[in-house]
DNA sequence: CACTTTTAATGACAAATGTCATTTTTTTGT
DNA sequence: ACAAAAAAATGACATTTGTCATTAAAAGTG
């Protein structure tokens, strides 16, 4: 397995390769010390894996992987961190990168490559159980079945398009004083205490 | 490495067990059709990793594997599947599972295993560029580049957070009276009427 | 039909909201 | 230290909002 190792850390860089060298199974081609040798390297070597730091001097590891992953969409990336960061992860899923993992992690390093090297993408436990935080529940409130009625559900609406009651009662025509009830009922069922916590409910449910 | 697989299709179970066990590395200690079966063969054997299908009749893989982790919040559980299907991946991290694997992948399986005993999580690729486009994508309207300052954004968060004023005066060592004032120079640069206005705006551009 | 329920409307009220002009306080630059 | 600028507060005001008790009309049910 041949890699490319790349962190603004020497002392780093020098000891996974120590480390992941003494498997016998892989090979360290290079190592940069910074996104432009990352590119470099890679376009040099063309690696199997690119095991690379996200904070670099000069050019981060995030942009190096977008530039690289540009011209090699099968690019296999694995980003080292030494926390986790939440911005980060987001973004090197999106760009495409293969994996996050803590460097406190080394010792569990080799499986990670492999499994890369498979086309597969890991992290480190703490790092998912973060992400699934960030993603929106999927389930989408069912008003329904909370006892909220077809009626109740179209103010509902409404009020999270940031109508006011006057406006709300004239696209349903009703009174304003209705809405105004409907919207008190509403509240009530939902145990929210205005029209602007409705509406942060409704986003936060969809 | 001790392993139980559970899949209602008994080929498939037979043929993973085959493969993995040819390895020489991997032990498959016992073999189970649903989640019943799944979660008493975890208990009987505590394997290194559960092997489980998703799609499962009587009881699902998802439901075993929630019953699992209540009592092992530990168990390392590996899901397979047929297709990558959005709704199951995000509840299968949620739960905290430590993986979600193709099964058309079962060649790659043996590192991915070896992965998740060393505490790592991992995914078929397919998946993971599924999952980045469910998280929403963090700040798309700059606040800051439309002329609003770090107080104005710091007050906006808690509206759109669903407080009132004096909340927000609270949060913030303001007075009412000078939240209000914050709020009204918000709504006239953003050109917004009223807080659940600036609610909605809020999570819609977010 | 008489009845109940549902739906819509009123009016009264307190509280919260948003706007504005103005003042006070704090921070900053020289 | 002083003046200018920025940040925070005040007070007055009209408007909107949310609650509640009550009434009126419509629709459904026996």
């Amino acid at each position: 397995m041949k890699l490319i190792i790349a962190d603004d850390d020497s002392f780093v860089s020098i000891s996974l390769k120590t480390i992941l060298e003494s498997s016998g199974t892989v090979t360290v081609l290079g190592i940069g010390k910074n996104g432009e040798e990352a590119i470099e390297l890679y376009e040099t070597y063309l690696p199997d894996v690119l095991l690379m730091d996200i904070r670099m001097d000069t050019m981060s590891g995030l942009e190096a992987a977008e530039k690289i992953l540009k011209r090699h969409p099968d690019a296999k990336i694995l980003f080292l961190t030494t926390f986790s960061d939440d911005e980060y992860i987001v973004q090197a899923l999106r760009i495409g990168a293969k994996g996050y993992i803590l460097k406190q992690d080394f010792e569990n390093l080799l499986p990670a490559l492999t499994a890369v090297t498979k086309g597969q993408s890991v992290f480190g436990s703490e790092i998912v159980s973060g992400l699934s935080q960030l993603i929106p529940k999927a389930n989408q409130y069912d008003y329904k079945r909370h006892g909220i009625s077809d009626k109740e559900l179209a103010i509902i609406e409404l009020i999270a398009a940031g109508l006011s009651n006057k406006e709300v009662s004239e696209k349903l025509f009703l009174s304003e004083g209705t809405v105004r009830n409907y919207l008190s009922v509403i509240l009530e069922k939902l145990s929210l205490r205005d029209r602007t916590q409705l509406a942060v409910f409704y986003y936060q449910n969809q």
